[in-house]
DNA sequence: TCGATAATTCAATAATTGTCGAATCATTGG
DNA sequence: CCAATGATTCGACAATTATTGAATTATCGA
């Protein structure tokens, strides 16, 4: 994962309702949700949410398809793997990160 | 850690000079580096640099101390650890993130 | 104490991001 | 086709964040 893809992921989960759906997302795993529904859940209205969703989607962190008349948007697991992979070897190397970070990264990647 | 400093974190790493700055800090290790080194590192003027110290540092990211006319910066290797602890645990449960399977992911990622 | 060095704070401005009602688009059921 | 539903786009505005030169603070060496 590139530094300028790693900013705009860290940049989309860096907002209260966006973290909220993510968050909500992940829980729902790959079934997803409907936009409408995220609204609702967290209380923001329509346009609000789907401004959000779209910075999500923009960022590679979620996916989406229509499903009658939802929007059905699902985490996108493997763009949260790519960022928790790029922090651990980019801003964890060298000392102490191994312990939050079970992997074996033995590596510190420029 | 709360969703509220997730967010501090996150967002103060969103940043192309910060999350620069940061892995500068990680590579130099306990050790740290002066906020000059830093700045001149980047291309960015001084009070820039200063206040893209100050944004980590509000996220506890980094510590500081003086040392002779120079104000070393060093990575809080803990906060990161705290930060992808809550990744992890948050926005990677259920299915296929390194919180079930710390390193081998060969599930859904897509 | 003075001058030089390292950094921060201040203040003004530019740029980006967030909010949300109204209008619009897509889909479905009747 | 029409009305209703689910969602997005548009547009105007508010709020936050980023950039920098100039002024200020702290420290050191002579």
């Amino acid at each position: 994962m590139q530094a300028d893809q790693t900013i705009r992921a860290l940049g989309a989960l860096a907002q209260e309702h966006r973290l909220a759906a993510f968050r909500l997302l992940v829980q729902a795993g790959p079934e997803g949700l409907p936009a409408g529904a995220l609204a609702e859940a967290l209380g923001v209205p329509p346009s609000s949410m789907s401004f959000h969703l779209a910075q999500l989607s923009h960022a590679g962190l979620v996916s989406q398809h229509r499903q009658s008349r939802s929007i059905i948007y699902a985490a996108h697991f493997g763009a949260m793997n790519d960022l928790l992979a790029y922090l651990t070897e980019n801003c964890c190397a060298g000392a102490s990160c191994a312990a939050a970070a079970p992997c074996n990264d033995e590596r510190i990647a420029s």
